[in-house]
DNA sequence: TTGTACGCGTTATCAT
DNA sequence: ATGATAACGCGTACAA
């Protein structure tokens, strides 16, 4: 068995009263300071978690609820909340749901059911009162249901002011691939692009808005028919980093030449773009600060600052303006 | 307070014992089951884990210790590993070292605290006295320390087989760029490409073996090197996932063109070598055997079943043939 | 098959 | 400042 509270206090010949209270750092005299100290030294104790817990009813652990790990957004999300959640003493455990609704609420269900701290998570099909019954603080990230704290980016402006610059630039027909438009950023993304169009007073040709999934597999099969039109979209924006990976697989297949063929604008995808010798135009999501935002908020619920509730944080996306936009007569 | 077992027994007007035997799994009259489960779900009744781990010393949670979250090998890892020790009934708690050997291990101590049931790592500096001092189920993945458990891919003959077609090929300049040898999957790589050029009795060019990190940096710079040299390498190998990033990079920069200019082995990496109209030959590690395979060993050391032990699982690599190898006269 | 009673290791209350 | 002690919720002898 593994030394207790009960055996450090056994050989310093205090009670465990003192010894829990050095640990949590209460008021005990230098002198037992000291003895307690080099008692835990020798002793090796370590804290049982599993005792504090059941007294504490925390368990500084906290959930992350996300729709797939394969994709590099989320995965560098984590990367990027892991040790900021870590300096605040939380541990993460991390779910994925696999894009499926029916895992999507058990999955979270099961959380719960761990009594984590708190959740973060992404969610696509939950709602806010599947949310708040669990009686847990949750924040959301990167997509939004009204009534709960969330971190979101702009993606309105996102694709708004890219596609804006396309049409300053004598654009007209722009072609854009979202995701689900069940999926507030899919929708946000597609408001961005008719905004655009409607602040310049233009048409726009329903056929050059792809809809489908946030994978590769859609960016490919959309950038394709994209490339059958007659005429051709004289630029294409994308709308994730699976999609932009798909799409370009389309372009080079049929040897175009961006941006000298068609312009292209990438989303939330930087190695690829970056390897290539004319790199893509690519807008870029704030993953760290996303990643700071969801931790600051999250641990001030967590220690019960309800203030601003709910609150919804949307932070600004950057365009990594690696072409100069092409000019259309 | 949520509702215990307690609430339960008092709702049923059982005891407590057999509440628990339900949960458990243990006989109770039909009769009673079907009382029990009605109250369960009237009460909203859930088992209290810190309560459970208290009394069980098991926690149902396993530590994922790894050098980054950043690159996609060890993303993907955790993303094939997830459902896996779930299926099991594990949870999985994501910890990264940074890269950083003092982080190393106190994330291990750190894991250890936490009363975790098992731990998987890919090890760095720690040694097997270390691991075995936690007293916990560790099995190591991708990089090997001697003694104990651990899942690696057959790194030696990976190399060693495509040097070798190389050199068939009439290869004789084959630049190399490596991890830190003090990493085994760098040192047993550098075997391979040593082994290749002495079973056909040939000479090393130690300026072609070119050594840094396992990062994009490392592969852009050590490309720039050998794409310095004169006479150009006939063709570069590289060693992981961010080195083929930064090695492709490098030679797009330099206009160089692959495989016409130069034939290029790639590792890891399925996404860009993808995307390019001329797709990259690549060494591709079995990440889904190689959850599959940490998981159950985990888990059946978890269980108590120490057979075999230490058991090294060697996994092989596949080739994935995008190009035809270039012949040399 | 079911119930009683104890202990897991900790925190927290209340005396001292 | 320190100590005795009662919970926290569960699993499990042991008894019935």
């Amino acid at each position: 068995m593994a030394t207790t509270i009960k055996d450090v206090a056994q050989y310093t010949g205090l009670s465990i009263a003192t010894i829990s209270k050095y640990i949590n750092g209460g008021n005990v005299l230098e002198d037992n300071r000291k003895r307690i100290g080099e008692a835990i030294e020798v002793l090796d104790y370590k804290v049982n978690y599993a005792a504090r817990s059941l007294k504490t009813n925390k368990t500084m652990t906290v959930g992350i609820l996300l729709p797939s790990l394969f994709t590099p957004f989320f995965s560098l999300i984590c990367a990027y909340i892991e040790p900021l959640l870590k300096s605040h003493g939380y541990s993460m455990i991390v779910c994925s749901y696999h894009d499926d609704p029916i895992e999507e609420i058990s999955k979270l269900k099961f959380l719960q059911a761990l009594s984590i701290d708190g959740i973060v998570a992404v969610p696509t099909t939950v709602t806010a009162d599947e949310l708040t019954a669990l009686k847990i603080p949750v924040v959301l990230m990167d997509r939004n249901v009204p009534g709960l704290d969330s971190v979101v980016t702009d993606n309105i402006n996102a694709v708004h002011d890219v596609v804006e610059e396309l049409i300053i630039h004598g654009h007209r027909r722009i072609g854009i691939i979202l995701g689900p438009p069940t999926v507030t950023t899919a929708y946000e993304r597609k408001l961005g692009y008719e905004r655009a169009f409607a602040d310049y007073n233009l048409p726009i040709d329903e056929s050059l808005i792809r809809i489908g999934e946030y994978d590769i597999a859609t960016g490919y099969r959309e950038m394709i028919e994209l490339l059958n039109m007659k005429p051709l979209p004289t630029a294409v924006v994308v709308s994730s980093h699976d999609i932009t990976v798909g799409a370009i697989m389309a372009a080079y297949e049929r040897k175009l030449k961006i941006p000298d063929d068609i312009y292209f604008v990438g989303y939330d995808e930087e190695q690829i773009t970056k390897v290539f010798n004319a790199p893509v135009t690519t807008v870029l999501q704030p993953l760290v600060e996303i990643a700071q935002s969801v931790t600051e908020l999250l641990v001030k619920r967590m220690n019960g600052d309800y203030s601003g509730y709910p609150q919804l944080n949307r932070l600004k996306t950057t365009l990594l303006r690696h072409q100069p936009i092409s000019k259309i007569e």
